[in-house]
DNA sequence: CACACTACTTCGCGATGCGAAGTAGTGTCA
DNA sequence: TGACACTACTTCGCATCGCGAAGTAGTGTG
């Protein structure tokens, strides 16, 4: 029971969030989730996440070459995107709800 | 994203939390998992959870004949067992505050 | 020149939920 | 009697997905 299989199915999600309010690059989303609370994420997945995410239609994606590293790969939500991010935002609420109701249950009678 | 991923690592959570206040067999937590909320969760997963948490040290079990069906496997939470459910709890409500604080994070400057 | 940091890719593994099928016991209904 | 449905559990093999390890490559620092 570690965070790595909390984090599946919700990775997707986590990184639909966290390219919301801007586009990122794999490495800087990485850092964003990290920052956020999710210390565990191993960067393989975020990278093949987003590639998922990619080649689910719901990102777009642009290089950008840097003058202090390697060029970078920036990902941004397109409209599907955003749906899906609504979305699945909505489903995760609930499930979140739901087992909020699991674990508070004591003889609910 | 259907709840099948969401509820990885989870499953294990939920059954624990089943058992919480009363003793059950598995065709039993799986509706009380179902009437609570997680209504797409497979027969097969509860089962193979309940023996993944018995072989985990976190259950007892007994069998009881019954006289309308088959005999049936009780499980029960063993003091390790609750244990666990307090400790995988305390993870869960964390890692569901992350994901919030990402879901509702707006430029928060 | 070794090292560290950034940035991304590929590979194969392991955990876990699931559907399908099978076995069995009971009851119902024609 | 025979078909079916519900209960109750098991076994099997599949698919998903997060992960660590390794590799490549660019930049800057001691």
């Amino acid at each position: 029971m570690d965070t790595t299989q909390l984090l599946k199915g919700v990775l997707d999600l986590a990184c639909l969030a966290a390219l919301r309010d801007e586009d990122g690059y794999g490495y800087d989303i990485l850092r964003r989730l990290r920052t956020a609370g999710l210390t565990e994420v191993g960067d393989a997945s975020v990278y093949g996440t987003l590639r998922r995410l990619f080649n689910a239609g719901l990102l777009t994606t642009y290089v950008v070459p840097s003058d202090e590293g390697p060029h970078r790969k920036y990902y941004a939500l397109n409209p599907a995107g955003r749906a899906e991010l609504q979305r699945s935002g909505k489903v995760w609420h609930g499930f979140a709800s739901t087992m909020d109701d699991l674990l508070r249950e004591r003889e609910t009678a």
